[in-house]
DNA sequence: CTTTTACTGCAACTCGATTGCAAAGATTAC
DNA sequence: GTAATCTTTGCAATCGAGTTGCAGTAAAAG
C-alpha cells in the first residue's frame, strides 16, 4: 500500500496538512465516505476545506465519487494505475442494509455495447442489495 | 403504446387530473425528466403536487427513478410488464454533451457476478458519454 | 346528504453542496 | 534575507433539490 505523500506525489498534488489527513482517512476506510462522514471523522478540519479537497483530488484522480443514491456522495480512493478511464470501471455495491457503499474492484466489468455511433466515457454503476455481512 | 389511464389501472393508482397530466407529459419525453423538467413543463400544477404523485408512482412502478449524477433524480416511466425487478434492470445513458439521460432498454445487461453471499436487490447503472446525436 | 378519506396547493423548512471573502501559509521574485 | 505573489484554509452565508405541515378541496363511503 503506498502512504498519502506517494499518493500525491504520483498524481502530482501539492501536499497539505488538510489533504495528507483526508487522504489518510479514506485510505483507513473499507466503505466509500461521503463528506459528512469525513467531517465527523475530523473534527477540527472545516467543511468546506474537506469539500474543496475532495474536487482538487477527484480532478486530479486521486478518488472517484460515487453516486449510490443515498443522497450523498461518496468519495474512495482510485486503485493504483487508475486513471479514470473506461478501463478502469468497476461496480459498486451498495448494502441496502448497513448503507456500507464499497467498491468492488474484484468483479470484472463486462462490456457495455452501446447503440450506433455512441460513445462510452465513464459510468456509474450501483449495484445495490446485501452485502455478505448483512446477508444471514 | 398505452393511455395514461390504462397504465394507472394496471398499477392500481388512482387516476387524479395531476396524475394524469404528469404521466402523459413523461410519456410524451424522450428524456427521463427531473422534478424541475416537470414543473416547467406544467406551469400551473404545483411542485408538491408533482414530488407526491411521482413517489406515488414509483412506489407503484409506473415510473423508476435515476441518478445520473447531475443532482437531479430523473424519471422515466417503466416498460410494459416491469416489475423493477433485477430482471427488469437495464442501462441509463447520460450524454455529457447535450444533458440527455435515458433509458437503453435494448442493451442487455450481463449477468452480475456479486461475490460470495451478496444479494442482488436492485441496481443503478449509468453510462456516461457522447449520445448518436452529439457524437458526430 | 353527511361523514370520512384522499388529493392538492401553498408556504415553510431541511440538508447536502457550494461560494465569497479575509486570514494564514507557502512559494517565488528581488 | 524581505517583499510580492499565489495557494490553501476557516468561517459564514448562500443555493437549490427535496420534503413536510397544514388547511382547503375533491372524491369515496356510509
Ligand atoms: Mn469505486
Ligand atoms: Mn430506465
Ligand atoms: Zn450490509
Ligand atoms: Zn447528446
Amino acid at each position: 500500500m503506498q502512504t498519502e505523500e506517494e499518493i500525491l506525489k504520483i498524481k502530482k498534488v501539492k501536499n497539505t496538512a488538510v489533504r495528507t489527513v483526508v487522504l489518510r482517512h479514506l485510505l483507513s476506510q473499507e466503505k466509500a465516505q461521503s463528506l459528512k462522514d469525513i467531517e465527523n471523522a475530523l473534527a477540527y478540519t472545516d467543511r468546506s476545506s474537506i469539500f474543496r479537497t475532495l474536487k482538487t483530488f477527484e480532478e486530479n484522480k486521486v478518488i472517484h465519487s460515487i453516486e449510490d443514491g443515498s443522497g450523498m456522495t461518496k468519495y474512495a480512493v482510485c486503485a493504483k494505475g487508475c486513471n479514470c478511464d473506461p478501463k478502469d470501471l468497476h461496480y459498486h455495491f451498495y448494502c441496502t442494509n448497513c448503507d456500507k457503499t464499497f467498491c468492488l474492484f474484484d468483479v470484472p466489468i463486462p462490456q457495455i455495447e452501446l447503440p450506433q455511433n455512441f460513445k462510452l466515457q465513464q459510468a456509474n454503476m450501483v449495484v445495490k442489495g446485501l452485502c455478505d455481512n448483512c446477508n444471514k
